[in-house]
DNA sequence: GCCCATACCTAGACTGTCTACAAGGAGCGA
DNA sequence: TCGCTCCTTGTAGACAGTCTAGGTATGGGC
């Protein structure tokens, strides 16, 4: 697992979804929008962000499409398909069920 | 990684060594109490617990002792080492770093 | 005698993330 | 033109924590 320093096992998919709910971006986009977002405390590896957009496209939450980037070149935007909205949702849900729950153990006296 | 329903991935270390800063406990205890605690959201299965607990041995954040337990049986009480309190705020502040840069991507419009 | 709750443990599979590497194009300064 | 940096996608292999599924044993209640 490679040390959890730069990200919580596992909220990865959640991230990247939810970058993607306002508008379609591209792969490395994605990458810096999170860590813009996060205030530089979420470090996404390029070696986890692409396995995990492969991983999401084909579960049919995100759909690929070539497009040119801002700087003009190909890139390949990915845009949120109505499965991955409500998968989101799920995720979201379940994530705040989660940490919700942490940190009843975690934050008491 | 099984299915990350049950617990949120590289939490249980802390889970754990939060429920032992009180009072030292044995194993089953310990899986009982953060579910109690976290209102019956986190289940720890055994096949976690009982490696992370030889884990966090190993690593000389708590210390293990065999004495009776409340059912007059044997059991393998645990308790934090002063290594294991330090352990202890560092993965707490870091629980909450990573958890609030996950609510800033993920908890806005 | 049998089942259930307590209490410990392990092997093997699964899977997400990490490090490290590979590749190429565009722009820019020297 | 050479080399550097930024953009952009991608893969291979290692790593490690959690899960499923199994096992052992004791004591109490029926």
């Amino acid at each position: 697992m490679g040390k959890p320093s730069d990200l919580v096992q596992g909220t990865l998919d959640l991230l990247i979804l939810k970058t993607l709910l306002l508008e379609p971006l591209h792969g490395w986009a994605i990458g810096k929008r999170i860590q813009q977002l996060s205030r530089e405390v979420l470090q996404v590896q390029q070696g986890s962000l692409y396995p995990a957009l492969h991983r999401l496209e084909q579960q049919g939450w995100i759909k690929a499409k070539w497009a040119e980037s801002e700087t003009g070149r190909q890139a390949k935007f990915y845009a949120l398909t109505a499965a991955g909205r409500s998968q989101l949702e799920k995720e979201t849900a379940n994530w705040n069920r989660l940490s919700a729950a942490i940190n009843l153990v975690v934050g008491e006296a």
